[in-house]
Order: C-alpha cells, then structure tokens, then sequence
DNA sequence: AATTATCTGTGAAAAAAATCACAATATCAA
DNA sequence: TTGATATTGTGATTTTTTTCACAGATAATT
C-alpha cells in the first residue's frame, strides 16, 4: 500500500491544482460529505476529467455512487502535498513586497512556515515584522543551517535576486520561490518557481484587448 | 505590412515570455547593439528556437550574421504588448499586498498604469497611496467608467474575491489580475490571470523534496 | 567567385497536457 | 434478481507547447 512516489512523477500542474483543490475542499467540508469530481471541477473551474486525472496522483479512489469522500480525499491530498515533518521556508527582502508576503503567509501552515527573513537594511534586522524574526542578510547561511531551512522566497530587487539565489542554494535550498523579475541560475536539482508580476500584468493587459474568441476561461 | 493579429493567435505562454524578453533587452541595450537568439535564451532561461519562434509572433526578422538588432526588436515588442493608446488599471484591495502591487507597479509603464484604488474600509478611502488615489468599493463603477479602466487587479480576501470580479466585469473589465485565492466565475470573454501564492509555495515545498530528476530548470 | 561557418525562420516531429470515451462498478427501484 | 442510471478510473486520442533539424541567407575568408 505506497502511495507514495510510484507513477510516472506528477508535473508541476497537478500538484498545483492538488493545493486548490485541497483549499476548495476544505471549504465545503462543512456542508457536504461527499462530492463527484463534476462538481470539484466546477468549484476549481477545470474539468471533471481533470480532476479525475489529478486525484489518482494522491493514490485515493473514490466511489461511483458516491463519488469522493471529502474527508478521506483531503487526507489523501494533505498527504501527498505536505512535507512529512516540517519545511521551515526563508523569506530575502523585507520591503513592501517582502512584508505582504509574510502577513499573507502568517499564522496558516505549521509545517510549512516562514521562520526567518533577511535584509539588507540592517535597520529592518533584529525586528519582528508580522511575527517572523527579521536577520540582516550576513546571517543567512547560519540561520537556514540552524534552522534547516530548504526553501527560500526571493522578494529582493531584480539587481539582487541572482546573489540571493546563489547565497539560497549554497545554504541549502533546494526549492525558491522567485518574486524578482529575473531568471535566476541555479543547479537544476534546484526547483525554481516564478511569479513574475509584469509579465502577468502584461498577459493580461494583452488578452483583455482584442475580444478574443471564447477561450480557455471558465464560464458562468 | 499589417503586422497586427494575423496569426493564428499567439498564446499567452508567448506574450509571457514577450514581456520578459523585453525587459531582458531593455538591459543590455546599451552594451550591444545586436544578439543572436541563442544569447536572449541564456539571458531568458529558454531554448533558442523558443526565442525565435515567440519572436515570429511580433514579426519581425532578424538577420543569419548579426541577429536581432535590439533597437528594432523592442520596437516591435513594444508595438506587439503594449496598447495603442493607453490601458488605466484598477486595484481593489488596499491591504498588505494591495499596497505592496501599487508600490512595484508605481512609475513604470505610462500606458499601463493603476489609476485608482479600491477599498471597503472608508478608513482608507480618499487617501493616495503609494501615488494612487484611493476611492469607496461603491464607487467602483462610475470611477472604472471614467477613466474608461478595463483592467482590474483583484487583492482582496477570498471571500470578497467573487463579488469584486462581478463588479469590475460588470464596471467594463475584460481582463483581471487575480491575487485572491479563489477561481473566478467571469464571462468566457474575460480574460483572467490567477496568481495564486499558497499553491506556488506548496508546489516548491513538494518539489524542494525528493531530488527530482535534473528536469525543467536552468542550468549554470 | 567559391568556400566555410553560422545564423534565422519554419515545417515536421516530439513531448507534455488536457480531453474523450467507455468498461467496470456501485446504488437504487421494482 | 434484474434493469436502469450515474459515476469512477484510465487507455486512447486530441490539443497544445516545445524542440528538432534543415533549407535559405549573410558575411567573412581565400
């Protein structure tokens, strides 16, 4: 009976909709006990098929009467998704950006917290800011080995995402998720995900022009 | 030469990258005047011919010996993203990371530019923040009308994520920034943009474990 | 002028992702 | 017990995205 890592490893795309489900599923927990996979999909606004697919990732069936068994599927997604201990996270610049990122994050999560920040500015060190301890960036290395800190939040500015990322890996990381607007280098046993505000901000501006034929968005 | 939309519709995967090969040109332009598509991919993170490919969608064609001369390839990708005249934003949600969003979208872009922010604490209404006037949700409509805004960012809590997408469609919004962790239900001739945060954490927390395969990421 | 080297642009192929479609299965109704 | 209904799990297919690979182009060299 592993569940674990036994199919053809899952993409990135299903792990990501696996963490909206989950939160999908939480939310309905109270009112219902069981759901069919039409109607996950139409709360996560993809495809019955789709989440079909996604699920026998986490090695959970669900029954055709029924359907899935919100409780039993959430333990199966939690499973899956979470770390088996604790995945304490590094948060690198504590500016406007780095500081939403941190309130957003605050108090959800025990397994997988932000436990430390760095900056710069050693202005900003020794403080508390949103509940998580505030290092001037000198301490990085000692503080994610202490810690055993394995993934990193680069909230920096562009000019400073690539030493961030550099100092990251080499205290450790093996996962960074990336705010600056830069590719970063790493190895590439180190799993990097971009949120690239502009560029997001760009696809939109483009495809809200230009009425588009009815696309890939979800409908009424 | 109409280069304008004759294609068979470029994918926002391409804009994407448009936008980021954009910035990555602005930088170097002044060091050199020409670069071969495989220089943009290193700099980009991206194989060769994916540059060459997204580049045909602006039409514009580089030489065999000296390659893309940046000037005219900003030119063009200019001309390809940004609108003809001008494309105001709207911000709803003035909290942490509604702040932070004003904040890193604050003097760049002239055309495309949050113009107004929204928010239900009166408290904050009446206010400028971060050099944007911020305004009552309930006047959402008319001000979005006046400034003829079709683009709106949503920074709002999940919970008032839906009703806010419903009022910028209904305002004239035909393409939206999500911050809010949930899936929107808008009209299939919106355009929408999720940027979810918990699921990109939880997806470097899953692949920041198990050693993956060399895979997806940039090498040294 | 011919040769070489290297690049672009793009048709064709491959890989990745999403969807289809249906056998297997569980439940209900009679 | 049988039949009708509706769903799951998944092989096969389709669609989308990326990569390959090469003809055609340009300049430098001889």
């Amino acid at each position: 009976m592993n569940n674990s890592q036994k199919h053809t490893a899952v993409s990135s795309k299903t792990v990501g909709r696996l963490s909206r489900y989950r939160r999908l599923l939480r939310q309905c927990r109270e009112q219902e006990d069981c759901l069919f996979s039409h109607r996950l999909a139409e709360l996560a606004g993809v495809t019955p098929a789709q989440v079909r697919r996604d699920i026998m990732a986490v090695g959970y069936s669900g029954s055709p009467s029924k359907g899935y068994e919100i409780k039993t599927l959430l333990q199966h997604i939690d499973n899956f998704l979470d770390p088996p201990i604790r995945q304490p996270v590094a948060l690198v610049g504590v500016g406007n950006l780095g500081r939403a990122i941190l309130a957003f994050f605050a108090g959800r999560r025990p397994k997988l917290k932000i436990v430390a920040a760095f900056d710069k500015d050693p202005h900003k060190a020794d403080r508390v800011i949103v509940g998580c301890r505030c290092y001037p960036v000198e301490q990085l290395a000692d503080i994610m080995q202490n810690h055993g800190i394995t993934i990193g939040i680069i909230a920096v500015p562009a000019s400073a995402a690539q030493e961030t990322a550099a100092a990251l890996v080499a205290s450790g990381a093996t996962g960074i998720l990336n705010f600056a607007p830069t590719p970063l280098r790493v190895p590439a046993t180190v799993y990097v995900e971009d949120i690239d505000l502009t560029t997001s901000l760009d696809t939109v501006a483009y495809f809200a022009r230009s009425t588009r034929e009815p696309s890939l968005e979800r409908s009424t």
